[in-house]
DNA sequence: TTCTGTTGACGACATTTGTAGTCGATCCTA
DNA sequence: TAGGATCGACTACAAATGTCGTCAACAGAA
């Protein structure tokens, strides 16, 4: 089983994967906008990604600054072959075309669309 | 929001979106291949699921027949914008091109990619 | 040097989730 | 008709999750 990413601790790897080696109470003002939590949950939320192994640390001084472990990359994959299994039967096609019926593809997503799909047919 | 349905709870919907006009033995019957839980188990859940307004019931004699409340595709369409937007900053390219790297496209999903790209254009 | 603020370690606690068990009513079988 | 099977209602309980609090150590300010 690939490591569990709580959606509460996903708000945290966003910001460490943004800007890895951040300190907890950076990590804390960067999230001041999104979320409204005290920097208390923010050190636990931390702590056990720290103990799931998503994350890493480094000491600098008496504090830790954290680094990802697991790639924003490898995580994506995991979740979105997740969902298409759970939800899709693992087919790809009709996740996009629900997604285009809820709100659309971007004309950027088209053509980022159009250009994958040349490449994996050639 | 939209009613929050668990991973064990989707396994019981998934029976009941492909089948609706069931009993709670009948979806016991139904998820033996696929999962190893006791009657009770299933009851709890369908009873969860009837809380939260995900199923509807029907009385047939002493028992409850269930039917789906909430579309699958209704589901299909929060959860892939959920996903899409916690993990890919709303961007469905991304997505599909993680998707491919992480277990390929098929021929099917290539074609019908491209048949909605076509539709999505015109 | 003393006070104050910050840091990580550890603890707390309600809610949700997964997985059942108990119980009284009822239906079916022998 | 009597005893077991089954139904839904209700209860249970550990683990995961969201959200903080306490505490001892330490670092910087006055």
């Amino acid at each position: 089983m690939s490591v569990q990413i709580t959606p509460a601790e996903l708000e945290i790897m966003k910001i460490i994967w943004a800007r890895p080696g951040l300190g907890a109470s950076e990590i804390a003002e960067a999230l001041t906008d999104q979320q409204d939590w005290t920097i208390k949950t923010i050190k636990t939320l931390l702590t056990r990604l720290v103990e799931k192994g998503a994350l890493a640390t480094t000491s600098e001084g008496r504090r830790f600054l954290y680094t990802p472990k697991i790639a924003r990359k490898t995580y994506q994959k995991t979740a979105a072959s997740q969902l298409v299994d759970r939800l899709f039967n693992g087919r790809a096609a009709p996740l996009v075309a629900q997604l285009a019926d809820a709100r659309g593809l971007s004309e950027e997503d088209i053509a980022e669309l159009e250009a994958l799909l040349g490449r994996l047919k050639s």
